[in-house]
DNA sequence: ATCCCTGCAAAGGGTTTGCAGACGC
DNA sequence: GCGTCTGCAAACCCTTTGCAGGGAT
């Protein structure tokens, strides 16, 4: 059922290439590099990262094409975008993960995952309610970590204080 | 139980005074004035409304002190701010408001409220499980407005098309 | 050959910052 | 009077845009 990363790579690459074709977009190489860079990292990154990512790997294309190319990535459903309160997007794969919210540190800025099947029934729940149909949700909680005796934060295991 | 405007508007009033003699901050009256327009609005506002309806008002502030008020008043829980995706950050009033999400119209970006207890639960629930004090949550649905035969849209009566 | 896409750099727009003068304490 | 807050404008940073040259079709 689930694939793995190579397979991963293909089926998006594949389901990028259908929806160039069917919106008359060119296939240049450029787009496949981007997506392939975004698809052979970890989950989460921002513009910057990535521009500095690719240009590391020698390979260099311009910020206004990476722009350009997520946007595209969002249309097609392959790369979902989040705000989580600093002034920079965050994106993430979205082929091949399961369905996930976000806990952010208020210290350190760390985001991680979870699950909770009870927001799909909300969102649909709500969407009927309201008259919407919820093309998309974001649950984003934000929260001190707590400390052990230490004083070390149980997540990222650094020395933090509250003051 | 719950009080009405006037009565939060000195609600508030009071518990800024008191936050800013804790924290040794002045309490100046442009400080206040902020406040209490922000309280004696509608619900949501983003920063250049608040600074132009106050210029309108004849009470001169700059952007600088709106800026630096709204932190203040983030810190002490008088106010909450959003990023609801588009690039203006979204504020609200925090106090005597329950407790509410919002559903994000993809077509005119208006904002609806709602309400779902079952949101504390999994908050919390997840706050337990990632060893986290959760301090803030917030949930965005986002959808297409549905439209009724005449194609006008159920929400905001406009006319929208989906090309 | 067409004309869309890329790369570059400049512009845009919300937010932050630096500094001089004002004023709460 | 001291030290912080305000107002102004410039700086900042992420993102978007304009334009000329290049490459996909």
């Amino acid at each position: 059922m689930s694939e793995n990363p190579q397979d991963i790579r293909e089926s998006v690459k594949g389901i990028f290439t259908e929806y160039l074709e069917k919106k008359g977009q060119r296939k240049t190489p450029e787009r496949y590099a981007i997506l392939d860079e975004i698809y052979s990292k970890k989950h989460h990154f921002d513009v910057d990262t990535l521009y500095i990512q690719m240009k590391n790997r020698n390979y260099q294309v311009s910020r206004a094409t990476v722009y350009n190319t997520l946007d595209l990535l969002l249309e097609c459903g392959l790369v979902v975008k989040h705000q989580f309160g600093q002034n920079m997007a965050q994106f993430e794969q979205a082929y091949g993960y399961r369905q996930h919210d976000h806990m952010i540190c208020n210290v350190c800025g760390k985001v991680l995952e979870f699950c909770d099947p009870r927001i799909q029934l909300t969102s649909s729940m709500m969407g009927e309610l309201l008259n919407f149909e919820v093309t998309q949700h974001s649950l984003n909680l934000f929260g001190k970590p707590k400390l052990d005796a230490n004083g070390l934060c149980l997540n990222c295991d650094n020395q933090v204080s509250f003051e």
